[in-house]
DNA sequence: GCAGACCTACCTACCTGTCGGTAGTTTTGG
DNA sequence: CCAAAACTACCGACAGGTAGGTAGGTCTGC
């Protein structure tokens, strides 16, 4: 909230063109995005941040007043880049299993794209919000409730399979997510990297046809 | 290694008797296992654990060389208990769904209750085993490739829908142990406690119906 | 000249691990 | 049988290091 729209620029100018000359305090959400995500809050200290960026701890807290409103704001620049990439999916005219696909691929491809988000939410699900002001799961609850009505109708009109819609959609969580998080894990289960591009399509399709085979009749 | 074998009992004489009984020892990796699970390594000290079992931080250390020595005995007996547990599912005669289920079922049970092992296990994949000297991957790696020849076989013989098995172990790998790692996000997103009775037999059925979906042909 | 960005130096709080010592129990040997 | 020796379990105090955060000064560009 009271976005302070990156106070450097003088307005908001220019800004494609210089687009590698990110400013100090871009540079800090960035880098502290990074080392959250690898290390978790307690794990990740100013000073690792402040010396990703080029900078001393002091002059890091003159741009954030602490470390917790740092995370807080790495957090919320998370949550709405997240929905700003799911609303094209979520908000599409197509119906029964072809929107679902839509958003299963939207959702694969921008973790694909953010690992990092993926490790810092599934981090914050496990602590269960420690560190965020806001609660995860109330900012989350209005997009779940929905697409647990819309499985449920669908399931009514005999499009999907019946089942239990919210679980379903925890279980499509973790799928979607645990592969993302769990990067460093599976490295050493597969004998591909699991961020590879081949990789990468391997697992968008298991998922798709995995999620296909149970929900279509 | 180098076990010290139960230093205190003298000869591990009549132990069921007094099982309440438990040994400072055994009651620092209890405490242990609760707390890592909890706030990770990083965010758990040793006056934390020392004060759950209510003796000082230098007592504890006198029955553990250090931190990181003790997190690694925890999570040995986490490893040991889990082969334990799941050898009888994975050893047993049965084929082709079965078996499927049985492991599936006993996985599930296992993991409902002993949550605080799917945090520490969860925590571990996520950082890659930084406080670990053994690599989990490599340890679970042969029950892995194990799983994928059998699902292999069981695709050839025409018992299961043909997909790739290493992605199928992955997505329930992460059905299974999201349920409870993330539990206390899902308690927001539900209007049930995610550890109820009731809660837990609807998850454990959604899963093994959704697997079932999925491979049945 | 002045405001923003950055710095060094410093503070307090907390962490792990060590040291020296104490009380009580077990082992040993004469 | 019993006292000396050894061992176990615990503690308070301290050392060395790192964390987040603050105070105050310097430099730079408008």
């Amino acid at each position: 909230m009271a976005q302070h729209t990156s106070a450097p620029s003088p307005a908001g100018a220019q800004r494609d063109l210089d687009s590698p000359a990110r400013t100090t305090r871009e540079q800090i959400l960035e880098e502290a995005l990074a080392l959250f995500a690898q290390g978790g809050y307690g794990g990740t200290s100013l000073n690792d941040i402040a010396a990703g960026v080029g900078i001393r701890r002091p002059s890091l807290l003159h741009h954030f007043p602490s470390k917790e409103a740092l995370y807080q704001e790495v957090f919320e620049l998370l949550l709405s880049d997240w929905f700003e990439r799911l609303a094209g999916a979520i908000g599409s005219a197509e119906r029964g299993w072809d929107k679902v696909e839509l958003v299963l691929r939207a959702g694969f491809r921008f973790f694909a794209d953010n690992p990092s988000y993926v490790r810092m939410v599934r981090r914050e699900a496990i602590d269960g919000g420690q560190h965020l002001g806001i609660d995860l799961a109330s900012v989350l609850r209005p997009s779940f409730d929905l697409a647990a009505d819309y499985f449920e109708r669908e399931m009514q009109t005999g499009t999907f399979r019946t089942q239990d819609s919210r679980q379903l959609l925890i279980t499509g969580y973790g799928a979607l997510l645990s592969y993302f998080s769990d990067e460093p894990f599976l490295e050493g289960l597969l004998d591909m990297a699991p961020m590879s591009a081949d990789a990468l399509a391997n697992r968008e399709e298991h998922i798709v046809q995995f999620f296909r085979a149970a929900l279509l009749p």
